[in-house]
DNA sequence: ATTAGTTATGCAAACGTTTGCATAAAAATT
DNA sequence: AATTTTTATGCAAACGTTTGCATAACTAAT
């Protein structure tokens, strides 16, 4: 047995008033009497009067509705960063709705269809890696609906973006390794089609060549998705050599723990033999041993960023601002992976 | 410059036909004619029309949406999970809202104040830790707005219910490993408030005794949390005891980690002195050395099942039922940590 | 007592779609 | 040719809220 939900039709008629007075005093209308305002809101309470949000956004062309748009949910990374945006977000009045591309470009654009129909007042997105062009987004432009690219952002064309700096992180973390010592560094690469991956890369290339040291291509492995098992790989190529690297700079923090891994059974010490530095700060570099010295990517806080600079975007449409670029800072976070422990 | 949205009714006035035929032909609504229907989808598709979803949930009362309420997104299990349910949701024609609840019974109740207003059409909870009474979602069966609980479910009311058997799966856990010979099996407990800890508690306790081992209390150690810190602490507790267990089943796989990760930090080998199985197949089981023998809780298919209930439930809104309760298949993955690789 | 100003409330339209009912036109039956 | 049936379309109302404008009821100033 449902019970029929109560409108502002109904508060008004039981109030003997009309439906717009109901409305102003819920909303705290300057114009209207505080005896009203007080008895509509105990009667709101008394009938549980709950106000119908589709037909508010219905009148108003407002959702208080952000949607997000990611290559999947369950990596961590990614997760992280719907949570930054869901809990900014929610303290501010909006909720998030979530797709997944699966990475792939077909969806990507199945999704941005859908998401033209007034669901969202504005969009977060992590580019599929299968995205090149990303004319499938422009029509949120003239539409009027802003959007926030993060991590995957587009290159042909102007947009609000939150990255991070890639380049400097990367020369940070090979800076780390020479300033402990390290003279022949290898680098595990991400794919070079995507621009974070060239980045993490570029910066490496330009550690070795401030500190003058020679940028010993064999060094560079390259993969494709900087998987655990592609680390794996890329750490026996390294066993093959006649002289083992004495550092690594991976890509990212799977790749970091299939080298250490497979180093380790191989009766290398790490740091003393090989120094070994990731990137992102997944939960699994506090606890591999050695812990893993790696680049604090701060997802949290860029989905925070996003979700901040959407809303601003949302609410204050009348702005010059065409686009913005936010590059976040990030940290290298020192563990045993390069560091004998004090213990 | 934004352009101005095309509605139906532009569409109508440049056909010379009527709003409800426009919208008919665009439904495929068997009154209208072929020819008409061509006519209109051309022209729409030539406008670049896009229904406002938005006016359509406000006629039809649907919104094609589904609330989610979890305690985090970043929990690797939640992340899974949601997938599932984004997965199938996309699917079948319907989008996501995500909401977390930060395991804080006041932001629950809140959470389940803003989606009363007609926002989704259907809700899948995991339950804050905190929460003990439902009383907040007992609405929700009043407005028929349908929900079906997860992983920790409400045990005061009559819900719909996707779980595992944890304690089924604590039994077959601990019966591996004292079909591996391991006599002195100890136990790494969650929260015993929470009644899926509390179960796998149960299931140990039943394994020991269907095998006719005693139970020995001081090999249950208890956590609050489960976290890895805390599963370091149980280890060396273990490590104080005068006799070794031979075997650990831990209520999850961080504790398992800490447990792997201090014993072989004394020299005790893995699976050859102390056996150990974790819960929930986390991708650090995969990595952890030796690989973690672990119950796979196939948390997408939890989530692909509790859409595919919920939107059951949504569209079958006659049916006689008044709850159901689905238990999931769980498996035992078996990897190093009990067996010795054939390598 | 008239005017002006203030305060509190109501009227009515609008948002874009869907849908039951009516009806016009065409086809089929008598 | 008259009637019935079928087919295709239109009319108009409805969903619940918001908002510009009008207005009524006071109060304050002349």
């Amino acid at each position: 047995m449902k019970n029929k939900r109560i409108t502002l039709k109904d508060l008004a008629k039981d109030l003997n008033l009309s439906a717009s007075t109901i409305s102003r005093a819920l909303d705290n209308h300057p114009a209207i009497s505080d005896a009203t305002k007080k008895k509509v809101q105990r009667k709101a309470e008394e009938l549980g009067f709950i106000p119908n949000s589709i037909a508010s956004s219905f009148r108003t062309k407002k959702t208080k509705s952000i949607g997000i748009i990611v290559p999947r949910i369950d990596i961590h990374f990614h997760s992280l960063v719907i949570s930054g945006i869901e809990d900014f977000a929610y303290k501010n009045g909006y909720n998030v709705t979530i797709f997944q591309s699966k990475d792939s470009l077909k969806r990507e654009k199945e999704i941005a269809k859908i998401l033209q129909n007034r669901m969202v007042d504005g969009i977060i997105i992590c580019l599929s890696i299968e995205t090149e062009k990303c004319d499938h987004f422009k029509k949120f432009d003239k539409l009027g609906v802003p959007m926030v690219f993060y991590d995957r952002v587009p290159t042909d064309f102007d947009a609000n973006k939150i990255v991070i700096n890639d380049f400097e992180s990367a020369f940070t973390a090979t800076e780390h390794l020479i300033k402990k010592g390290c003279k022949r560094i290898g680098h595990i690469a991400g794919s070079q089609k995507t621009d974070i991956f060239k980045a993490r890369l570029e910066g490496f290339k330009a550690a070795l060549q401030k500190y003058k040291l020679p940028v010993n291509e064999d060094l560079i492995l390259y993969t494709k998705q900087l998987g655990y098992e592609e680390g794996v790989i890329c750490a026996k190529k390294y066993l093959e050599f006649s002289e083992l690297p004495d550092g690594v700079f991976c890509a990212n923090d799977y790749t970091a723990v299939s080298v250490i891994q497979v180093f380790r059974k191989h009766g290398i010490r790490i740091p003393q033999d090989v120094a070994i530095v990731g990137f992102s700060n997944y939960p699994i570099s506090k606890i591999i041993e050695p812990n893993l010295t790696t680049i604090n990517d701060c997802a949290f806080q860029m989905g925070e960023s996003s979700a901040k600079l959407l809303i601003r975007h949302i609410e204050d449409k009348d702005e010059f601002i065409n686009s913005e670029s936010i590059t976040l800072r990030t940290d290298l976070i020192v563990r045993e992976s390069t560091q004998l422990s004090d213990a």
